[in-house]
DNA sequence: TTGTTTTGCACAATCGATTGTGCAACAATG
DNA sequence: CATTGTTGCACAATCGATTGTGCAAAACAA
């Protein structure tokens, strides 16, 4: 039995009728165009005891329809793609969509190269998270007619779906300070924000709600206070270290933008003298479930997952993607009252 | 510009040539079929200018070759397979094949069914990792002829490429005791296996080389000191209170089988008095970056990612995957010399 | 019985790209 | 000039499923 794939020609000839036919029971159309019900279940006993399985090639090119629903998203290294990818398959499912996440590693090149892939491959709608420049992804889904929403980080071809991150950097800020000892040292009596890219939206918000938390309740804010060095650990981790020798320890607070600028952060805080870091209060813009239990507390924001992807699918759902509004959505503050 | 998506015949128009010659140029055939330098030139400007893109739902069915390779995981919340995710994208894109990941959540039902739709999509690879039924996915694959291999969990159909789970369990168990302070109190004085199922390969090759190591070391193993509690943290949680509760404290050490299951641990220990943590030393099968920063040490057991992919894909590289094989692949130990 | 409807299905065109083949136009050769 | 080769491309069949249409046979009506 180890045929090649088997076509509705074979079925066909088994069940003596044509591949009409076939084609006709095995996509549900039966009733529609008058096949007898004995011929129906015939088909049907054949299609099951062959293991028979339709070329969505053929069928989609047919009917140009794939089924298809893709997610671009930048890493699969955290745990916020990781909720992202696991809710992106269960309400495709829903939908009877057939789910495709690609990561796109934060290269625009292989991102638009990406995107072309799977508009080749006839996606019927994309969901664009994190990327690095949604607005060529979008042009080029606008060009092939394929619904697309901006997640996390927003365009402006395209309706966009982000966290409040504005808000949600207040808070965290706002906890910062107030949970975080005041220290007699200047410089090292402050909050420092570490991580990310300026040239990326949710930084550039994070980075301003920061800055006006830290301007209303301490006072101005230095220059030197905000460090994007990107989004790699090993980056966050040079950064601490520099911050750390230029103060002669450790400052007040940390807000650390990002789980994987954290990891960073952890490696260089784990060298440490433990009494150390007890006097330094940590907070990260992400939340990770291990974070939370470790040697320091560390307060941290956790993007509403469900709700960005369920307003996502929303607005593909009915098509209203081409405004080009920004939903936000408030995350969600792991940290209780004071 | 918003047109649909152009076919060959409207760039062949476009360019005053054939179809044949549109497809000829575009599949880089110019060459052997003989298309004058001028020509390929021209076809390729109005390509670029047009954003062409070729329908691959069309050439996949006139060559039968989709590009498409699949790999099957269990879940995404974990590193170890987000590591694989990213290893296997990596490894796919260079060797030119396009690469779609699904999870399908320890359901074997939703496991044969994506498999299934993989296959309709006319995939031409599978990798299957950590699936709850390797043999009815290789029957699937092989009805299609489809080239695929099992990673992690081990099928009999078709060859695995498995972490050596016996021997990582021996080393990381000897650790445990090494590392580990004795008790007075004799149940106390043991090491606890915790999480994943037994009814599963890689549970059961760990709790193997545990319970050798175990009565090697330290006398015989008691059935109450393994739990193969399932996958799931909450489980875990449960696990560990009622351990702690039947022993009137925590153990000497603990073996925690995943990362899963770890959270679960965490979340309890997080509850416990700092002082009573000390006293209990912990392992884990499986690693994460945060893990090793916890409050307490925890001994880890990385799987070699890289070298379980880079297996698995010279295996359907060549097309060895019928002989049903099982290669084992050391992990990596996350912790010194004592 | 004859005419009309309904039932049940087959036929053939089609989706867009690929590829074997055929054939002008031109060049090279004798 | 006649013959043979080469170049450059078009034509048409094909992949497997879908779907508009047509047409016997059966069922029903008159």
């Amino acid at each position: 039995m180890r045929k090649r794939a088997s076509t509705i020609y074979d079925l066909a000839e088994l069940a003596g009728v044509s591949a009409s036919t076939v084609s006709a029971v095995l996509s549900g159309k039966a009733k529609a165009r008058r096949i007898a019900a004995a011929t129906v279940a015939n088909v049907q006993r054949l299609a099951e005891l062959h293991k028979f399985t339709l070329n969505r090639q053929a069928s989609g090119l047919r009917r140009s329809r794939s089924g298809l629903i893709g997610m671009i998203i930048p890493m699969h290294d955290n745990r916020f793609f990781s909720e992202m990818s696991r809710a992106f398959e269960r309400l495709a499912r829903e939908r009877h969509w057939y789910p495709i996440v690609v990561s796109t590693l934060r290269d625009p090149a292989l991102e638009i190269e990406t995107v072309n892939t799977l508009l080749s491959y006839r996606i019927e709608q994309l969901i664009v998270t994190g990327a690095t420049d949604p607005d060529s992804v979008g042009r080029a889904c606008r060009a092939h007619g394929v619904a697309h929403v901006n997640v996390d980080l927003p365009g402006t071809t395209a309706t966009s779906v982000v966290s409040d991150n504005h808000w949600g950097a207040q808070q965290l800020t706002r906890a910062l300070i107030e949970r975080s000892k005041p220290m007699k040292q200047r410089a090292r009596n402050r909050i420092y924000f570490v991580g990310g890219l300026s040239t990326d939206y949710a930084t550039q918000r994070r980075v301003a709600g920061f800055a006006e938390t830290v301007t209303a309740d301490m006072g101005a804010v230095h220059q030197e206070q905000i460090d994007a060095c990107g989004y790699e650990a090993d980056l966050a981790e040079v950064s601490l270290r520099a911050l750390y020798e230029r103060l002669g320890g450790l400052p007040r607070g940390l807000f650390i933008n990002s789980t994987i600028a954290l990891e960073g952060v952890v490696r260089f805080l784990k060298a440490l003298p433990p009494s150390q870091m007890g006097a330094c209060t940590i907070g990260c813009y992400d939340w990770d479930p291990f974070a939370s239990a470790l040697s320091f507390p560390v307060l941290m924001v956790r993007q509403d997952v469900e709700a960005l992807l369920g307003e996502a699918f929303r607005i593909v759902d009915n098509g209203t993607f081409a405004d080009a509004r920004l939903v936000e959505i408030k995350p969600q503050l792991m940290f209780g009252p004071l």
